[in-house]
RNA sequence: GCCGGCGUAGCUCAGGGGUAGAGCAACUGAUUCGUAAUCAGUAGGCCGGGGGUUCGACUCCCCCCGCCGGCUCCA
């Protein structure tokens, strides 16, 4: 460290070094030099890389790079801070309210608290006036650099056990703490220099969480919130998570009539009303023909199976939780099946198999049961009973690098076909897992490999994999960008032991194949959950459940519209008539409301020409076309799955 | 499963110990109309279910069911 006195450098950007008095505080430096290229306000500074508070003196050479609320890392401190004046605003009005942890996550923050009795909405409104008070205040955000029985002796005094349960994990001599007026809070930092940087916060709800994220642990209350830079950025998020519910699957099904859940028939159990059926066929039939296309095999497999099955399988074992209770019959348990693989094994047992046939694809739209506990289910995309895109892929390890490239091919296709937006990730071995460290090093470079081939960014979900095997998740997202598991690669070191899975190789000598697990939707019910927040339920044409509504002005104009009607239909277009005696206005937008892509309107003139004025459901400008016309350009328009 | 909130007509929602309300939808009638709401009328409710407090409960209390937001767990 150099004395005060001596001139250090530091470097601002590529082109531009200054020098200054060591120990210069980072924060007069900036007033100096950048407030006037920076119309930003500046939250934090990053030296050489880390990210340090404005109020750290400077005393080596360094390069310094202001943080604004711009970048992901200055949201993070900024709303970081936010959560430690929350803590304090709670602190204040409920002293007995013990502090757990309270970080940034994306598009926001959250603070969990120890406290005897529940936070109440009028309680949140109580402390985020007293936020804003503490705003007023402008208290300053001071580091404190302590020995941890420093640490210790401050939180043992504030009685703050969840404090002192976090110190004891850490491992250095010296921690940081935070404090804003009289609170004092373990933290890395950095912060904002003061309480009065915070512009705009707002806290939106309260939820359960337990400590340390273990459901064996006490549960804790959890209360979220945001900030923003300004008061405008704030309200147009809470715009965006209003639009966001209004895009809400389980709203969208109701209103285009597309799925229900019954209460007397059962929680997580999906009906598909007509509207959302042909939605599901339309994909599936689309799925069943790119699957013969691509050299799959199309089985069909049992609901129920006996326990025997899945004694072998290991699924009493490692999955019973999730299974239904076992039906007797004729005194052996039959169980209802909660994935489809032992059903494809046997059939592919039913005779000795050669490499030559190698690789075996079957693939089966399977339904399946499984338990999900009561609080984690959630309109089509949770549920207890769903129908996978479900596929097994036999072959042998030489096969494993080529089938999984094909699978993320298809993966890829489906995902483009329906414009997703999806993420990927690779999930390695997890600690308690089965196999030799060479197939699961093969396996996982093989998915590895496929990925980067495809030009897929993915994320690496450390130890994330199945106890069989390495696999590929890839993460739909919902209307409130929350994440769902949708497609999935996984490779299977264990079954084909447990079945003892074989073929028989060149040398006339029998071999373990190499299992693959894999969907390219998730389910059914998930899938297609996603899509309609995906397109907010406007559908694209080859999707619609109405392709084309065929209205009529009067009552003398409906001989005509049932020919139309009739004619569309005939060219396997999905074609409903409105010839009720409403005015023109009210059929159209009833169409509108609806989503429907295309309205046929006839009237006089219309059937003096022999023609229809078409009005789509985007631009709403008309155009008269022959009927045959429009015929073509809807077919034209469903077989490329214009989106 | 756990924590919190909610449950009133088909839908969206008001009401708050003393006879249950609106808009839309439905139904009936009139209107025969040119691109997002024609007019009039009618009907519709075990106020999620059960128990309790009370002279009286949709309203207050307890239990159960379901839904919503999280946590934990997953396609």
């Amino acid at each position: 460290m150099k004395a005060e006195t001596d001139k250090i450098k530091i470097k601002l950007s590529d082109e531009k070094q200054i020098e200054c008095v060591a120990g210069t505080i980072i924060k007069d430096l900036i007033d100096h030099q950048l407030t006037k290229n920076n119309l930003q306000e500046i939250i934090a500074a990053k030296l050489d890389g880390d990210l340090v508070d404005l109020s750290r003196p400077l005393f080596t050479n360094t390069s310094l790079e202001p943080v604004t609320f711009d970048s992901a890392e200055g949201k993070k401190i900024y709303r970081h801070s936010t959560s430690h004046v929350m803590a304090q605003a709670v602190k204040d009005l409920f002293p007995a309210a013990k502090i757990a942890i309270g970080p940034a996550i994306e598009d926001g923050f959250y603070y969990d608290f120890d406290l005897d009795r529940p936070f109440t909405p009028q309680d949140l409104e109580r402390i985020e006036e007293r936020m804003k008070e503490i705003i007023q205040q402008d208290l300053p955000f001071q580091r404190l650099e302590l020995s941890k029985e420093q640490a210790q002796k401050i939180f043992q005094e504030r009685r703050e056990d969840y404090k002192l349960e976090l110190l004891k994990d850490i491992e250095e001599d010296t921690v940081s703490l935070y404090q804003q007026g009289n609170f004092i809070d373990l933290c890395r930092g950095p912060h904002v220099l003061s309480s009065g940087k915070l512009r705009a916060i707002k806290l939106l709800n309260v939820a359960g969480a337990y400590w340390r994220g273990d459901e064996k642990n006490k549960m804790l209350q959890r209360i979220y919130g945001t900030a923003f830079a300004t008061p405008e950025a704030l309200t147009e998020y809470l715009k965006r998570l209003e639009e966001a519910k209004e895009r809400d699957h389980r709203a969208l099904g109701r209103q285009l009539d597309l799925f229900s859940v019954q209460e007397e028939i059962g929680p997580g159990l999906i009906h598909w009303h007509p509207k959302g059926a042909i939605i599901r066929m339309t994909i599936e039939e689309f799925w069943k023909k790119e699957h013969l296309k691509r050299g799959y095999q199309l089985v069909y497999t049992p609901h129920i199976a006996s326990r025997k099955i899945y004694e072998i399988s290991g699924h009493l074992e490692t999955y019973q939780e999730y299974m239904y209770s076992p039906m007797d019959i004729d005194g052996v348990p039959y169980w209802v099946k909660p994935m489809n693989c032992p059903g494809h094994i046997k059939i592919y047992q039913t005779k000795l198999r050669s490499y030559r046939e190698l690789p075996i694809r079957y693939a089966e739209l399977g339904t399946v049961y499984r338990y999900e506990r009561s609080g984690v289910l959630h309109g089509m995309l949770r549920v207890r009973g769903f129908t996978q895109d479900d596929s097994h892929i036999f072959c042998h390890p030489e096969q494993l690098p080529a089938e999984i490239l094909q699978v993320l091919d298809l993966v890829d296709f489906m995902m483009s076909t329906f414009g997703f937006d999806y993420h990927a990730y690779l999930a390695t071995r997890p600690e308690k897992s089965i196999g030799g460290e060479e197939a699961w090093a093969k396996a996982t470079t093989a998915l590895r490999e496929a990925l980067s081939k495809r030009e897929i960014d993915y994320k690496i979900d450390p130890g994330g994999g199945v106890f069989y095997g390495p696999k590929i998740d890839i993460k739909l997202l919902d209307a409130l960008g929350r994440e769902w598991q949708g497609p999935t690669i996984q490779v299977d070191f264990n079954l084909p032991e447990r079945f003892d899975i074989n073929y028989v190789g060149p040398d006339g000598n029998r071999h373990r194949v190499v299992m693959i697990h894999r969907t390219v939707l998730g389910s059914m019910e998930r899938f297609i959950g996603t899509l309609i927040e995906h397109y907010a339920g406007v559908f694209p044409l080859w999707l619609a459940p109405v392709q084309v509504l065929v209205l009529t002005i009067t009552e003398r104009h409906i001989e005509y519209g049932e020919r139309v009607l009739q004619d569309l239909r005939n060219n396997d277009i999905r074609a409903e008539a409105d010839f009720r005696n409403e005015l023109i206005g009210y059929k159209i937008r009833e169409g509108q409301l609806a989503k429907t892509p295309y309205m046929a309107v006839i009237g006089d003139r219309e059937i003096a020409n022999g023609t229809v004025s078409v009005r789509t459901r985007k631009k709403k400008e008309l155009t008269t076309l022959r009927v045959e016309d429009l015929i073509s350009k809807m077919k034209k328009e469903i077989a490329d799955k214009i989106i």
